[in-house]
DNA sequence: AAGTGGTCTAGACCACGTC
DNA sequence: ACGTGGTCTAGACCACTTT
């Protein structure tokens, strides 16, 4: 009998992976140790543990130092989800891209608001814009702006240049979160996107912080029919 | 001059962050290859390639071979979500969860789930079922089970474990799809939730294969209020 | 106390895509 | 053609956590 042998570590995963669905590792169950697999399969433990932790990663496995590495009983499957511009997102539909400033202010934020970026009664920029998909309503942007740290922007004309395009050229943020919900539009959603009042909207929250300092938060309310997709 | 030195892989990282957040390197501009970074930083490459992958992984760099290195344009943020059993959302939530099995068959589906399964016209079967958070309407659960590959789900009673808690211990998918979005409550999805009709709902669909075959297709129609949140 | 995964090193070969 | 990132190896030390 020749042992079989599993040179990358792509083909390390995939035999892993196939011991799973075959039930020889059943969810729960432990697995040999990265030296024995290393041994088994004729290579280095390096590769075994590329294909481990990448199996980490996706939720297929738990690993715990001492503790070893099983079979997630429970595979809480990740799913990655791009967040690309909005022109970007439009484009790769095949469709025209259009964008529209509706109001631009310096005020002080509503209490939500302020609660979320964390900057008092300051005033924030505020912005309210309407992206098109080939001339059709795509999205309402209900933006935020923390002017104290981006000065810059109060000199840009942001009925050519979107908020959010300069804001990633020229002021990267360190880390953030996003939510994901659905909301009755507004009067005001309403009348933008070209739809009754109380529709159902898919809505997307960001807020973004470079380091201590709160960058900007915004809410984009799709039209109806959007679809966020991806695969698991 | 002493030059510093970056042991791991996670010091280097946050370095190559420093620099791109100072604007020493720019987005757009190609960053010094594997090689001289190592020697730069006075480590081996391999701990240079761990910390450049994880940074491409993240959408913040864009590799190719012999292209080299480069600061991502657009930075596409990559956001992960985890989907976890409706059991253990509602536990980390710390509340109480609920279950009831609403209505079980073995029908014809509708064109749109024979199209998004591609089962033809065999029958499946239907389970249509009810979470509850602390005896509140939670999600409505309308799914859709290829029983022709799992016909062990014949035997299980559905009142007492959910179907995907069976599936995900007895019936392991390879791949599948996953798609967000937004949508008016039916008569049905309001009655159960004890909503109005036409409240907006954030509706999860999820198709699930083993290899070619489909097992299952699940629609999420949660009650209002819920948000789906992740760092990024 | 001991065994596990996590990581680093130094070297090597290779696939790929741009030049 | 050739320089880049992608990967593998063999060995080593270490951090962590469970026993």
């Amino acid at each position: 009998m020749i042992a079989p042998h599993f040179n990358t570590w792509q083909s390390v995963q995939d035999e892993v992976l196939r011991r799973i669905h075959i039930r020889a590792w059943p969810p729960g169950s432990a697995i040999p140790n990265e030296a024995d697999l290393a041994t088994e399969f004729g290579c280095a433990r390096a590769t075994v543990n590329r294909a481990l932790r990448a199996l980490a990663e996706a939720g297929i496995l738990d690993r715990r130092r001492r503790a070893g590495t099983r079979v997630a009983l429970h595979p809480v499957r990740k799913a990655t989800l791009s967040i690309p511009l909005i022109s970007a997102e439009v484009a790769a539909r095949g469709q025209r891209h259009g964008y529209r400033l509706l109001a631009r202010s310096e005020v002080c934020p509503p209490a939500p608001v302020r609660a979320q970026l964390g900057t008092g009664t300051r005033p924030l920029l505020h912005l309210l814009a309407l992206h098109t998909a080939d001339a059709a309503p795509y999205v309402v942007e209900d933006r935020w702006v923390n002017i104290a740290v981006v000065p810059e922007m109060r000199d840009i004309d942001l009925s050519v240049q979107t908020a959010n395009e300069w804001l990633v050229a020229n002021a990267p943020f360190t880390h953030g979160d996003i939510a994901f919900s659905a909301h009755a539009a507004s009067a005001a959603e309403a009348q933008h996107l070209g739809i009754p009042i109380g529709a159902a909207l898919f809505v997307v929250d960001r807020t973004t912080w470079n380091g201590a300092a709160p960058i900007t938060a915004v809410r984009l309310a799709y039209a109806p029919g959007y679809r966020m997709q991806t695969a698991i």
